[in-house]
DNA sequence: ATCACTTATTAAACGCCTTTAATAAGTGCA
DNA sequence: TGCACTTATTAAAGGCGTTTAATAAGTGAT
């Protein structure tokens, strides 16, 4: 339940991964030094990864005085991963390598019909068997709540309902699947793509057709909440009498109510990163936001402001 | 900086620990498999826990058709822990045991003055020498910034400024020191102490004489933020005109503006804890707050309400 | 009471990471 | 070119948790 002390070889093969990518290159003892790992450990495992090219070597370094070392490199094409979201009324999936670089976008019409589960099956078996190189991991982004990769709560599509999607698409393709929230996908995917250090935190926000939500990731961490209501900040109260679902609705207090908003997650969560994810945001809208905010919290603290088109999001495993 | 491969002993050790607080009482067989760590190894570190009376045995189990069990539980006694709050006009400790059961609680004169720093280290030096049980952690409080044990930002005493306590105070004593922003020693105490599964979220609302502040730990993790900014809730617009701290101080919208907090805290991180910390904050008090956070938030998602009076928080390390 | 069976505990063999020692590969200076 | 020195890599020995096998302790039925 706490801790998983899962087998030790997968913890340092994805701490090596995780700090190759970080650093763009690496030399072993850098490496063992980094992660505290024993040099000759690291060195049985970068062998095997570069007998398998999951890395490359780039040649030696400069001379420090001595034997001049081996310098690694992660392949980025090594390892695929494929995004999906469901959606009301299409299915949109991308495919990427780990460095975050787009491969393939494309969509299907949505599978959140009737026998609806077999329709996403046989989309995502075309997109495994069409692709030339392997793809090693797999998130779902649904419209609704999921516990562990069980679908609970999704209104309207009882055909998923209370369904371990997770377990049973790492059973039926035996890979890593990810199936959580779309906001949440959202957030992980911006995290992991965007190679930041540390675990920090992230707020995403998304004005979609059915009203507006919230990814969160704090520490790192994707926030689900206790009752999985996480990120429904159309509930906040901001004005006198109008929550956020009311004033974004009421259209001209849009900047206000968005900037308010971010104020809100500052001067709580303190994020470093706030992802705006509208079609309509412009840099123009986005600086206006920029300024309201700065009304209501000391500018040192308020965090940096990203935007994406769309949901053009990342995952990798 | 990500993983950090501490001694696998004392991760074992820790887990071991957590285990048989939160179990009340286990046998060898059952940690192994909740742990999933091989049962040799279990064996071994409870024979040598039982050795120096960390653990003891209460007897064997009903047959369950083979060999009687043997059952062990954690001598709560054992482990004991200090915490101390640097306030503006005295300093407050308590000593407890790892069940948090407080032993003993008093004051002392601010060591928030010139040379508070010795003053300090002899109030320790005292609680320490005078308590007949080993106290082998401490926790320190602090009404400032705090970022890996270095106290960065704490406004009016210089003395303690950008002076890394927790690594001072370590080598001193020879044994695990915390040092934190008060709010945040205050949630990670509440937590360790209420014994809660898995890793919850929560937030430790206390309403102090220089301002309103909130701790909060998500997933099991103090959130500090970005800037070290989180928690600083009087920042939250609420109003048309005014933010939390303004309705805070002008009196009379104290339960409405509190509750509009909690529906907050709700629709973003939605925890399962809300603790409110506060002189005033009596029963009738509470249920009023309830009440009207009812009215921003669907009933289900609601956290558990929870009061402390002053500061009698608790850290276990 | 003995036997078949279940379950707890202990003992031995193995695997894997670490620590320590040895070797190889460079560099700079006489 | 050869020697002293630095640094990278490889090899050998040790520690520790796991897996597997063996033993001990109970239970219920004949």
């Amino acid at each position: 339940m706490n801790t998983v002390p899962k087998s030790q070889r997968q913890l340092i093969l994805s701490s090596i991964r995780r700090s190759l990518l970080e650093l763009e290159s690496a030399t072993k003892v850098e490496l063992s030094d980094k992660l505290e790992i024993s040099f000759p450990t690291i060195s049985k495992f970068l062998t095997q990864m570069e007998k398998e090219e999951e890395i490359t070597s780039v040649g030696l370094d400069e001379s420090s005085g001595g034997r001049r070392a081996k310098r690694y490199t992660y392949n980025p094409e090594h390892t695929l991963g494929l995004a999906i979201f469901l959606e009301k009324t299409e299915t949109n999936y991308t495919i990427f390598n780990c460095a975050g670089e787009v491969k393939e976008q494309g969509n299907a019409p949505s599978v959140l019909v009737d026998n609806g589960l077999h329709l996403l099956t046989e989309l995502i078996e075309k997109i495994v068997t069409a692709n030339p190189s392997e793809i090693r991991s797999m998130a779902i982004g649904v419209p609704g709540a999921v516990d562990h990769g069980r679908i609970f709560h999704i209104p309207g599509y009882d055909s998923f309902r209370n369904f371990d999607l997770k377990g049973y698409y790492e059973d039926y393709f035996s890979r890593p699947v990810v199936v959580e929230n779309d906001m949440n996908v959202a957030v992980v995917g911006f995290n992991d793509n965007s190679g930041m250090k540390g675990d920090p935190s992230l707020v995403y926000l998304y004005a979609g057709h059915n009203g507006p939500g919230a990814g969160l990731m704090v520490n790192g961490k994707v926030v689900r909440g206790s009752t999985f209501f996480a990120g429904e900040v159309q509930y906040v109260q901001q004005y006198d009498e109008q929550n956020f679902g009311q004033a974004i609705k009421s259209g001209d207090g849009n900047i206000d109510a968005t900037s308010r908003l971010i104020a809100l997650f500052t001067a709580t969560i303190n994020p470093q990163t706030v992802i705006l994810c509208n079609d309509e945001a412009e840099q123009a809208t986005i600086e206006k936001i920029e300024q309201a905010t700065a009304k209501y919290i000391p500018n040192e603290h308020l965090p940096q402001f990203e935007t994406v088109i769309g949901r053009k999001i990342i995952y990798s495993g």
